[in-house]
Order: C-alpha cells, then structure tokens, then sequence
RNA sequence: GGUGGCAUGGCUCAGUCGGUAGAGCACAUCGUUCACAUCGAUGGGGUCGUUGGUUCGAGUCCAACUGUCACCACCA
C-alpha cells in the first residue's frame, strides 16, 4: 500500500517533483495544429535582478492560468526570457568596475561589453532558478534575451523600417538629462517630486532707464542662459516694458522684453525669464520668438565656459554665489519659501536637467492611433477595466518617445555615418559604401536603444519574428499579459503600438493587472527601507505552495496587497488539511483500489457531496475562464476544508468502519465517492498549489476508478461539469440534515453541555417524506450531533416536555438532557429565537404588504419571500408551542 | 492643477445580474484513542465614510462632500 508521510513537509517534495516535470519537458510546446494554442508572454525580469515579491505575484498568476489551460487541453505556451535592462545593468556593471578601481572609460566599448556579457553569464540565469522555485511552468527551452542574435535582428528591423517610414527620426530637441548617468532619458523615465524650494525675486535692470522689471524664478543658476523676459500682452503692470530691452544682471546680456498670453499673471510676479535651453517651455517660447539656445551647463552637472566666472561650480555652489552675487549687487528683491515640482531620474534620483541635444526620437502621434482605437473598443481587454482611464492618461498626452541612451549596454543604433562626407546611413548591417561620395569607411553611432524599444516587440520577436516562423504564425496573437499597472506607459503601451505596427494584430487579447505587493504596514517594500520579504525564504519556510494561494487570495485585480506572513501560514495549514485528508482517504483504501463502481449504490450524502463538487468544477472554471482568479480560490478554499473535510468525511467515518456484510456497498459507495472527490478537488485545486496536490496524486492515483489515470496531474484532464452529477434531491436532504445537527449543537453549547456527554436525539416532523430523510441519515447524524440514540417519529412519544428543543421548518429536535436541563436558560433560548423570528418576520410582512414590491418585483423573488413568510410562521409556532410546554 | 483607486466587524480584504452583509486572522467558551492541535465544535462583533438622488428595494447605480493612497502635469 502507497502512503504519505505522517507530516506534510513542502520542502522534501517541491523539488523532485519540480526536476521530474522538467524532465518530462510538461512545460514545453510545440506548433500543434490539433490544438488550439493559448499562450502568455512572460514579462521579461530583468538579469540584474533577484526575484522579489512583484514577481513571485505575477509570475504565480502566470503559472495559475497557464496550468489550468494546459489541463483545459490548450496547447499552452508560456513564453519566458530575461531583459538585458540597458541602464539598470550597465549602472550595476560601473559599480562592480569601480570597486575594482577601473572607469568604465578605460575599458572601452569592447572591453566594457565583454565584462557586461560575462556579468550576463554568471548573473543572468539567477533569477530563473528562483523563478523555478516557484513552481513556474515556462517553456524554458524557449527562454529568449533581449539581446539574443533573433530578438536583436527583430530590433534592427523594426528599427530601419521605421526610420525608412519616417517614424524614428533623428533630432535637436530639449530632452531629459541625467548628469549622473550622463545620458537622455524618456518622459516615462523622469519622476516628478514635489520638492520644497525657494522664488528667488530678482531684478531685471530695463536698458537706459532707471527701472527694473522684477522676475521671480526657482533656478537662479540657469539664468545665465537667459534670453529674454516674458510678460503677458495685457498685464497693465508691464505695458510700459513690452518691446523695451532689459539687461541680465552679472552677465550684462541685452535682453528683449516679449509679450506672450503663455504668462500667468499670478504666478510669480507675472514676468518670467526665459532659457530656453534648460527648460522645456522656455525651449518652445524660444524658437516662437527666434531667441538664443544658450547651454550653460556641462553633461556632468558644472557650469560651462558660457557660464563666465561661474564656470566649473556645480549647479548648487553656482546658484549660492549668483544669490550672494545678486544681494551684493542689490537686485536681490526677497527669497519666498516655494513648493514645486522637480524631475528626478527614476533609476538614480538625480535631479534631472532638461538640455538641448541631438537624439533620436520615435514619433507617435500616427503610432498611438491603432493602439488607441484597440482599447476603447475592446480588441485589447484591460482587466480591471479602469485601467484604460490610465492608459488613456497617457496616450491622450503623448509626446515623441527619445529611444537613444549614452549607454554601452544595450542595441547600438544602426546608423552609420560616412568617415569622409559624413553621410547618415541607416541600415541592418554596416554599409560598404557610401551613397553620396562613394567612400568606405564608416563609423557607427555611438548610442544604444532605450531598453524598452526591445521590450515593446517582445510578444512576436521571442516568437522568431522577422522569420514569419510557424510559431509565430501559430501563437501570435497571444491571450493573456499578466503585469503591474506600473508599467502599462513603459510596457503595455508600447508593445500594443508596436503589434499593430509591426504584426498588424494586437499582441495580446487581454491584460491582466496586478497591484503592488507591500509590507504589512501598507509600505512598499523596497531596498532602502528594508521592509522587503524575500519570497525564496517565504518558500523555505512554508512552501511555494502556500506562497502562492497567499499571492491569488485576498485581494483583486489592480490593487495592491499587504503581505502577512500569517496568511502564508494559513495556507500552508490549508495544505497540511488537504495532505491529512488524503492520508485519511489512502489509509482506508483497500489494496486493490476502487474499480468498475455502480453509481446506484450512490447514498444521499455521496450524491450530495458529487453534484457539490460537480457545480464547482463549474463554477471555478467560469471563474478562470474570467481570470477571476481570487474568487475561483475562496471557493475551492471553503469547499475542501468545509463541506469536504469537515462534512463529508465526518458523516462517512462510520460507514467506512462498518465491517458488516450488509454495510459492504455503503463503505464501497463511500471509498468511491471520497477518491473522486479528492482527485476532483485535488485537480482544480493543481493551478494554485501544484507541488502539494502533484505530491498526493501520483501517490493515489492508482487506486482511483478513473482509467489509465495520467501519469502527472498537471498534464491529467481539467474537471467538467457532468450533468448527471447534479443530485439536487440529495443536496436539499443532507443540507436539512446539516441545518439540524447545526442547530442541535448549537443548542447544546449554548445550554453549556459537555462536547462528550451523548444524548437521545427525537427528531418530529409530521411529512413522511422528512422523516424518511432523517431515518436515512440516521448514521451519521448520531455521529456529527452527538446522538446516543436517534428517534425519528410523528408523535411526541416519550419527550418529556423540558427536552431541548430546536425548530427549523418542518422538523423539530428534541433534545433530552434530563439532569443537564436548566429551564430557565432553556426558556430564556427560545425567547431569544422567538425574539428572532419576530423581527424576521415582520420584515418579511412588511415586503409582502407593500403593494410596489408585489407588483414591481419580479415573481421569483415575491415567492421566494412568501416561502419565507411560511417558514419563519412554522418555527414560530413550534418554538411558541414549546415554551408553553416549559411552562 | 487634472485623473483615478480605496473607505465594509479589532486587523487585512472579498462581495460577479441591485434582492436580509461574507471570509481569513484575532478574540471568547468547550474539546485531544481511532486523517489533521499546522485540528474540531460553538459564539460575540458591521447604521458597508457623510449627505442627497434613482428604485418596490442600494454596500452595489448617480451626484456632491470628507478622509486617504496613487498616477499624470511645462506654470516660471
């Protein structure tokens, strides 16, 4: 006879199971036209990274629905790959360098790369073993890296044909600089936070007069860029100044005073110094007006030789001695305290510095329509349905994406540029010669791709595009992404554009949001905080499959989570109550297992108990098929532990310890039930807790009635719904049966009575047909309501009239407890279920006699009241007619 | 400044078509020979943020407000 271990202890069978699937190659695909495929793109980790609980989340809701459809008979791809996460490594790669004592300068581009692609090496796999932890089941064989030789000839690709089309374009525009990383970085990249500061007031000195005009700016320092100062055409305070010319103050650069209704009169002071090569708007205001684009600054963040004295102090030294320079010159107006908003690099907290360069830029204003249009009518479903609020937000307002990167690490731009003539080639390979002087040699751009420029083709290049490769053909357009809402500008977005751009189709059919794992105190875990929970010791010390129910319950999609480690071990109980129960089941399995089962030997709690876990099937799956994935946990949840090992297995304890003949089909009917019922549960339950139910199947399986039961349950046959397991005459009885042993302990506790004291149990109903249901029943009634002796009669024969009693509908008990009855608190019961009944009552009254209710509800509902009504009057008689008998 | 989420028992959260509010944890009482104390039985605890509206009927739909957390934004 197979057994399980007496203890349930995840960490002893996750990994062997784990190696066994691996090597069955269950995990992996193949083009299958027999089939239909379903297939997720697995959101690309980076290779710097360590797996976090973001990860264990999405990846965990990944392997659910992919699990579930490869039982479904789906042939299921998940589709995994790393990111070579352009800045992210190439920062961490300068920190390795540095404590070597080595700038990455002095490595060169070669030297550099070669560190980066053995860093790669060593780091890169990392997360894909903890990845393996978890449980995931990617098609590892199909594992992809953005920079592999296919997914970069993808790059290169979309990158020539959209320069060709005019949608990536090279260009001198204002741009977000990070002095730090020293490199441009997307809108997406900068992170606004509001920083306290200060409005420095300053006068402007107007030419030839004896006047100033007062402006107030947040950046002293980039005055020296100024090249003029705005005011609003009909501000009365400035009418005089407009078209005059002021001087800058410790430059001594003649400036033009313009008018422009851009100006708040109420911000500031009303007029505004203009530099238009540092910041944004001013940028714009200057090629309106034709004004100088002066760069004060170096990429490093000093003052530039255009910055006079000021040259080589850095922004904040040089904007303390402009401060003290403008006092001593008595221009200083006054310093108010100002709350505003400042850039932030994401990726290193720098203050980000809008400057002037050449950079090559992806334009979006056609790009976004397609992507616009797959959203709002649904082509692309975004769950929860609020997101596309957000995806909005952002399409609505987008501006041309800056793809280029003073970065090393990464896809190098192909464009080529003739050493002679300096003419631009873009193209896949290096041109051999040059077009307009026919020279021959050529040197590269030196930039890289932003990283998200291979991210955004990820669905269809890890797929093998540009090859129009059979996989692609069979798996493109894939169903499901599973991600953070906090990359949908990164990410989502542009992988939507670029599917219909490149593959003329959607890339996914739907996303599914996850919100932010945070610590339990609401925080968001993170390095610097260290409040992060690491999910590989979650595993360790629990298992991956309670981490993983913990990750599908308790919250829903788009929101983010706390994290309690006491749900992990709640769950991991969970676990250890299905592994019990199936010791249980196992141990009273005879040897040769259940086999060739006649249904009609089927009782009433069996048939009960087979049309629950029939409806569930259905249900859950219903609730999958919606990625409703919480839902679809809690109720396998409360069916196994409640209705399956609470009720079911209690109510057949006794059948399966009866060795009597005539007790032989009843015990067969029970093994049968309890088998199919756990392999039932044991399958829907596989997606969330794989390890644990793969454990308890392979151990089982060959005693189950099924035939050639599959070798594996994660490739054994998704449950469904089978019409002729819906006993719903069987469910009403034993769920009777449930109401009334609730009721009886109910009543005993209340009446403070010994869980081991037994007592005679009358049941009384006056319909044959419900006696018949307890006579039935009477097994395990006794055992579940603690009865000596169970009694089921018309009359009241032999109840003394200070028995306990309970009322439902149409069955009363009565519970004799002779010496334990106190009458009073017996008394004092039923008045309080009287009191009850009454409220219950006059509710149910105060609908029926509403005349719009009775006319404006639809029937079902007005009968399901009057059923009530009718109820409610029966226990109220009973109940009345034993407090008289109390007296 | 704009937009969005959230507001439900002590805590964390569910709540699908509008039809008397659910779970887990925590708490209280009782219980251990026979799957499981990583357990079982029973119980207490909620005017569903406020105010209006729609409806026979609102936690659920609408509006406003309050609190809170996000996201976006070029106001010097």
């Amino acid at each position: 006879m197979k057994e399980l271990a007496k203890t349930y202890n995840p960490k002893e069978i996750e990994q062997p199971i784990y190696d066994r699937w691996e090597e069955k190659k269950y995990f992996h695909a193949e083009v299958d036209e027999s089939k239909k495929p379903f297939t997720i793109i697995m959101p690309p980790p980076n290779i710097t990274g360590q797996l976090h609980m973001g990860h264990a989340l999405n990846n965990t809701l990944q392997d659910i629905v992919i699990r579930q459809k490869r039982m479904q008979g789906y042939n299921a791809l998940w589709q995994p790959g790393c990111d070579h996460a352009s800045i992210a490594t190439e920062v961490k790669i300068i920190e390795t360098l540095k404590k070597e004592g080595i700038h990455k300068e002095d490595l060169g581009r070669e030297g550099f790369l070669k560190r980066a692609w053995e860093w790669k090496e060593e780091y890169g796999g990392r997360i894909v073993n903890q990845l393996k932890k978890l449980g995931s089941s990617a098609d590892w064989d199909r594992e992809r890296f953005t920079m592999d030789e296919g997914v970069s000839n993808a790059v290169l690709e979309v990158f020539v044909k959209m320069y060709e089309k005019g949608w990536i374009y090279k260009g001198t525009k204002i741009i977000n600089w990070c002095p730090k990383c020293q490199t441009s970085v997307s809108d997406a990249e900068v992170e606004h936070r509001d920083t306290a500061g200060k409005f420095w007031h300053i006068n402007y000195p107007i030419k030839g007069e004896d006047d100033f005009i007062e402006i107030a700016t947040t950046r002293p320092e980039t005055m020296l860029g100024d090249t003029a100062v705005i005011v609003h055409p009909e501000d009365p305070r400035y009418q005089k100044y407009i078209g005059k010319t002021c001087i800058l103050p410790l430059v001594g650069r003649e400036m033009p005073i313009i008018a422009d209704p851009y100006i708040d009169l109420e911000v500031g002071t009303g007029a505004m110094k203009v530099t238009p090569a540092h910041d944004p708007n001013d940028f714009e205001l200057g090629k309106r007006y034709g004004l100088e684009e002066i760069c004060v600054f170096t990429d490093d963040g000093y003052i530039n030789e255009n910055g006079g004295k000021y040259q080589g102090l850095s922004t904040m030294e040089c904007r303390d001695r402009i401060v003290e320079d403008l006092e001593k010159e008595g221009l200083l107006v006054k310093v108010i305290d100002h709350e505003h908003s400042v850039g932030y690099h994401d990726r290193c907290s720098t203050i980000i510095e809008p400057m002037i360069k050449e950079q090559w830029f992806v334009k979006m204003d056609e790009l976004i329509k397609p992507a616009n249009k797959a959203v709002d009518e649904g082509e692309v479903r975004l769950i929860p349905a609020r997101m596309s609020k957000l995806y909005h937000n952002w399409t609505d307002n987008i501006r041309d994406w800056c793809i280029s990167r003073q970065l090393w690490w990464g896809h190098r731009i192909p464009a080529y540029y003739c050493e002679d003539c300096g003419e631009m080639v873009v193209s896949k390979t290096a041109p051999t010669e040059c077009p307009k002087c026919h020279g021959t040699s050529f040197h590269q751009d030196e930039d890289c791709l932003d990283t998200w420029f291979s991210s955004a083709l990820w669905p269809f290049s890890t797929l093998g595009w540009p090859e129009q490769t059979e996989d692609l053909k069979y798996f493109y357009p894939t169903n499901l992404l599973i991600t953070g809402y906090d990359i949908i500008f990164f990410w989502v977005i542009r992988m939507i554009f670029s599917g219909y751009e490149q593959m003329g189709d959607r890339p996914f059919d739907a996303v599914l949001f996850t919100g932010l794992v945070r610590d339990d105190q609401g925080r968001k875990m993170s390095k610097s905080l260290g409040n992060g929970i690491d999910p590989l010791e979650v595993i360790d010390q629990y298992g991956a499959d309670a981490l993983r129910f913990t990750l599908a319950t308790g919250n829903s999609p788009g929101n983010d989570m706390r994290f309690y480690m006491e749900r992990v071990e709640s769950n991991r109980n969970f676990a250890n109550k299905i592994w019990n129960a199936s010791r249980f089941i196992l141990m009273n399995m005879p040897e040769e297992g259940i086999h060739d089962f006649d249904r009609a030997l089927l009782t009433d709690a069996d048939k009960w108990i087979l049309s629950k876990v029939n409806r569930l099937s259905k249900e859950v799956t219903e609730n999958l098929d919606k990625y409703e994935i919480g839902v679809a946990a809690d109720k396998l949840y409360e069916f196994i532990w409640e209705e399956f090992c609470d009720w079911y297995i209690e109510m057949v304890k006794p059948r399966l310890y009866d060795e009597t003949d005539e007790g032989k089909d009843s015990k067969k009917a029970a093994l049968y039930t309890l088998q199919k019922v756990l392999i039932t549960s044991l399958k829907l339950l596989h997606p969330y807790m794989p390890f644990v139910t793969e454990e308890i199947y392979t151990t089982i399986r060959e005693y189950v009635e099924e035939e050639n039961p599959e070798e594996s349950i994660m490739i054994s046959k998704w449950p469904e719904y089978d019409p002729e397991l819906e006993f719903a005459e069987s469910e009403e009885e034993i769920e009777l049966i449930k109401e009334a042993v609730r009721a009886i302990r109910n009543g005993r506790t209340e009446m403070n009575v010994p869980l081991g004291k037994k007592s005679h149990v009358f049941v009384v109903s006056q319909s044959e047909k419900i006696r018949k249901i307890f006579e039935k029943g009477e097994v395990f009634f006794s055992v579940l309501a603690k009865a000596s002796e169970v009694h089921v009669q018309a009359d009241h024969e032999g109840i003394k009239d200070d028995a306990m009693s309970v009322s439902l509908a149409e069955v009363t008990c009565y519970v004799p407890l002779e010496d334990l009855i106190d009458k009073d608190k017996e008394r004092e019961r039923l008045l309080a279920e009287q009191k009850r009944l009454e409220g219950e009552l006059k509710r149910v009254d105060g609908m029926l006699s509403n005349p719009n209710f009775v006319n404006k509800a639809p029937e079902a509902k007005i009968n399901a009241e009057k059923e009530k009504k009718e109820k409610y009057s029966r226990m109220m008689e009973q109940v009345t007619a034993q407090l008289a008998k109390l007296g």
